[in-house]
DNA sequence: ACGGCCCATATTGTCGACAAAATGACACCT
DNA sequence: AGGTGTCATTTTGTCGACAATATGGGCCGT
């Protein structure tokens, strides 16, 4: 489905994807040591892999590292995530921005097929591919914007987190219906090449999320 | 003058820094390779401590490393810095908004006094501070947005880089007279707490040094 | 009993050696 | 002559051992 996934060459590379995963998925406990020893042992490699895994995670911001004493995994905070959110918003306003300059014709008529594809699975009811439609969404707008930097910092860098914070916090968020009339109209300033209205719709959209999100924190 | 400088603790973070800023001051020519044999014998480290400051210097962005390839110094390319000031326009627009919001009265009235300093110096003509001073100005609006990943996206991420491309690239720019009122402009909104207009005007600027930047490379 | 000091232990930081992969040159075949 | 396959060399990736630092408990003194 995805354009293409990232792939392992070196068992570095396959120790911070598996790392990566389990700590998303809550397999290690958030705010959790991450002993070197111990995940050299337990995914049987040598303690080198595992620091230049445990740096990789480091600059995803999904652990914090402090010298002479080690790594831990980030505890989740509600003002973390809204702080998470206000970031998201920003540069996914600017990629939506840069999206409507920058996409091909192409490109914006994928998008709307993907919109399609996605109405039909709303109306189905087929919840479970709501998350991954929604993510492709936004993945195709980011790579839209042709802009290098944005890209990484949102698929490499934001993305993985915002999902941990989905995954442990139990947000697999309804908002699915209005969320899909926001895509719309987004895709239509996209398609209009109106750089303006594109990333307002945009900020709004993610403003919304953040404040259903909120909503129910409190 | 800084609130805090960042100190090494462990050799890596000491041959990170000597790193860091020999790329940043182009003392190692952009594009080139870095060899982990020939840096370790350089500063006398070990592979090791090498290869975690590479790993870090990947994290800023500063050099791309390709598998069983090896880390190559970024190029500095004009679409580059174009796509870099896109970045920055969003995070500190959206860093300016919150700093709108979160700065404390005292850090309100400390970056008035900043401004004052600042003008005194240019009014004085002294164009050495300008750039510190200038840097000094957007560092404490971005603490003042009380948003972590914003302060580390831009701080420990972005501004080396565009310090890097500024430094190489010869940029010890003007636009002082005009960026002063800017600022001004700026601090006045963030003191009426106008989050709105703090945004717009710190995107304004940007944008207008992104303008700058672009008429001289053409 | 409480506070501070010191030491044993465990963990991280660093090192040099070995393994695996890419690069470049040479010979060979067509 | 051009392309291709192979091999030597160089560079990166991985490993296990050693050094330096933090952590926790016990001891001592007050």
């Amino acid at each position: 489905m995805n354009a293409f996934t990232e792939q392992a060459i070196t068992g570095a590379d396959k120790t911070f994807f598996q790392l990566r995963s389990a700590i998303v998925e809550g397999e290690i406990v958030a705010g959790s040591k991450l002993s070197e020893m111990e995940l050299s042992t337990k995914y049987a490699v040598s303690r080198a892999v595992i620091r230049e895994a445990i740096n990789r995670l480091e600059s995803c911001h999904l652990v914090e590292r402090k010298a002479n004493v080690g790594a831990r995994v980030v505890s989740l905070t509600p003002n973390g995530l809204v702080q998470l959110y206000q970031v998201r918003e920003s540069l996914e306003g600017m990629a939506a921005r840069l999206a409507a300059k920058n996409m091909s014709d192409e490109e914006v008529e994928d998008l709307k097929g993907l919109l399609n594809t996605h109405f039909q699975e709303v109306k189905g009811g087929e919840t479970y591919y709501q998350e991954a439609g929604d993510v492709d969404f936004h993945y195709r707008i980011i790579v839209g914007s042709k802009n290098d930097h944005l890209i990484s910092l949102l698929i490499n860098g934001l993305y993985h987190l915002i999902r941990m914070y989905r995954v442990q916090l139990g947000m697999a968020g309804p908002r699915v219906s209005t969320a899909f009339d926001e895509h719309k109209n987004i895709v239509q300033a996209i398609s209009n090449r109106d750089e303006e209205l594109a990333e307002m719709l945009m900020r709004r959209h993610i403003l919304y999320s953040k404040q259903n999100i909120e909503a129910r924190l409190s």
